[in-house]
Parts: structure tokens; sequence; C-alpha cells
DNA sequence: ACACTGATTGTAAGGATTCTAATTTAATAA
DNA sequence: TTATTAAATTAGAATCCTTACAATCAGTGT
């Protein structure tokens, strides 16, 4: 699907002087077509087909070097393992309690939030994270029997 | 210090049918008294000398009955603990990216951003978390030199 | 062809958290 | 006060996620 947006990462890549190998051309490719936020093991299994000998310190690795470049965005939320993000564009997340589903959303970015915890806080501020937690509307239906 | 809302806490437990033992009391007192938003094992390491046969899993196990009261709020940054604030009043947290420190601060409550978040994405919102990312004064000065 | 650097692999190691089974204890009522 | 009982604690094993490590492999340039 999103091309563009795969050769402009490698293009990225390659200026870092990363090397593109099957394994990381994969990795990112996923990553890029998936709107999930996947796991490590999730991007681990969904590959496992296409490379039955992969490691899944491969997988970690890659993940590691697309997030030091900037890439990919890791969240944490309170489940035990890490997600991972490639959509770059400013948004925000909501997160189903009942069944973990994340879905984005936009909003204008909170400036506002940044500037003023610069002043009260006294920190130089480089960015923020903000999520909303809920119920989605297929768990909503179900709690309603 | 804050006896009162120790009082109130620990009245909350009992009138959800929890039992106040030495142990579920010393960590709750811990965590009132704790401006740093500690970790399971801080909690643990700080009471080792008051009860040199806890085990961590108590720590944990509290922290959990803590948590599903309503007590405390399991905060999950990059890092790989998580953290334990009881500070139920609404503010927002500075973490400094060089060394880990998190500073309170308040802000209107974002009840916009969940209204909205309701609309654009059909979810039920209960609660957000928002954190800003930067440095703070002491590093700022040591990165100066 | 050779050397060099980085990437991958498989496995071991680490840390945080949860689980389990046995023991102890707080709250309650007789 | 004592007996009762369900809940809490303990110690250690087990689990899960992630990283570290050493050996191997692959691509690039000389």
């Amino acid at each position: 699907m999103s091309d563009h947006r795969l050769q402009e990462a490698i293009d990225t890549l390659k200026g870092s002087g990363v090397r593109i190998t099957p394994q990381r051309h994969a990795v990112l490719e996923y990553l890029l077509n998936s709107m999930t936020h996947p796991t490590a093991d999730e991007i681990y299994k969904a590959l496992e087909s296409k490379f039955p000998n992969m490691s899944v310190a491969t997988v970690y690795n890659n993940l590691r070097v697309f997030r030091e470049i900037g890439l990919v965005r890791e969240l944490t939320y309170g489940d035990s393992s890490s997600r991972f993000d490639c959509n770059t564009s400013d948004h925000y997340h909501a997160i189903c309690e009942s069944c973990g589903k994340i879905v984005d959303f936009h909003y204008p970015s909170l400036n506002e939030v940044e500037s003023l915890a610069e002043q009260v806080t006294g920190f130089n501020v480089s960015h923020h994270r903000m999520e909303v937690y809920g119920t989605c509307t297929k768990c909503q239906s179900n709690n309603a029997h």
C-alpha cells in the first residue's frame, strides 16, 4: 500500500548509514502497514512464516534502530509489553480498558500545556504524551448484552 | 504527617472489607508520605528495616489492592518498572529524560480533549493521562557545564 | 580474493511481576 | 477471652519481556 512512506523511511535509514537487510525491511514494512501498534512479539510472529530463522533479538534490534532514528515511537501502557507506532504525525490514542484496543485520534497539539509546564516546573520541555482511557464501541454494546 | 489522608484511606479500605495488616498499613503510609512516585522495589527496600521478613509479593499484592480500590494510580513510563502515585487529585507529571526525575504540576483538566475523543472514536471515556518530557533544571545546568 | 564493519542468530542472562502452596493472622462473633 | 475462618503473608519457583553475548554471516570497498 503505502509504498511512498516505506521508500521515504528506507531513504532515511540509508541516510543514517543503516543497512537495509531483508529482515529489517520486513519489520519496517509490517509496521508501516499495521494500524494496530503491534508488540515486538506480534511482529515476530507475523514474520515467522516469511523468515523462519529470524530471531526475536532481530526484531528488538531493529525496533531500537528505528526508534533511535525517530521512525517509530515506543508506547508503554499498563500492559506488560511495549507497543510500536510508526505514525509520527501528531496524534493521540484512545485505549479500551476492556479489550485493549487502541484507536488514534487527532487533536490540536497541546502547546499551551507544554509552555505552562515549563513555567511551573522550570523544565525545558521537548514533547508530551497523552491518552484517553475508556470503553470502545464494541465493548459498550457487549456490556449492554 | 498527613494523618488525615491516611485515616481516610484506611476507612476506604475497611469499607471495602480489606483487612489492615501492619505491612499493608506501612505500604500505604509510605506511599502517602512519599512525593517521589516510588517503584514496588523502592517501597520494599524502604520498609525492609521495619519488616525484615516482608516479601516483595506482599508489596505487589497490596499495591494491586490499592489500585483496584482507586487509592493509587499505576504509572508506566518508558523504564522497566511501574511507579505508584497516591496523589489522586488532578495533576500531571513532568519527567526528566536525563535523570528520570518526576515533578507534579497542575493544569485545568483537559475535559475538552475527552469529549472530542468521545465524538471522534465513539469511546466512552473515563479518564486520561498526560505527561510532558524534557530536561529538569538541575540537568540543564549540568549540561551547560 | 581479502578484510572490515555491521547485522543476524541462538541462547543465556537479567529484571519485574505473578503464581503457588504452606503458614500465619486480623476481624468477628460466641 | 477464645475460637473460627477467610484473608493476608511468606518464600521461592515460574513466567514474561527484553537485553547481552559470542559466533556466524553478508555486503562493501580495496
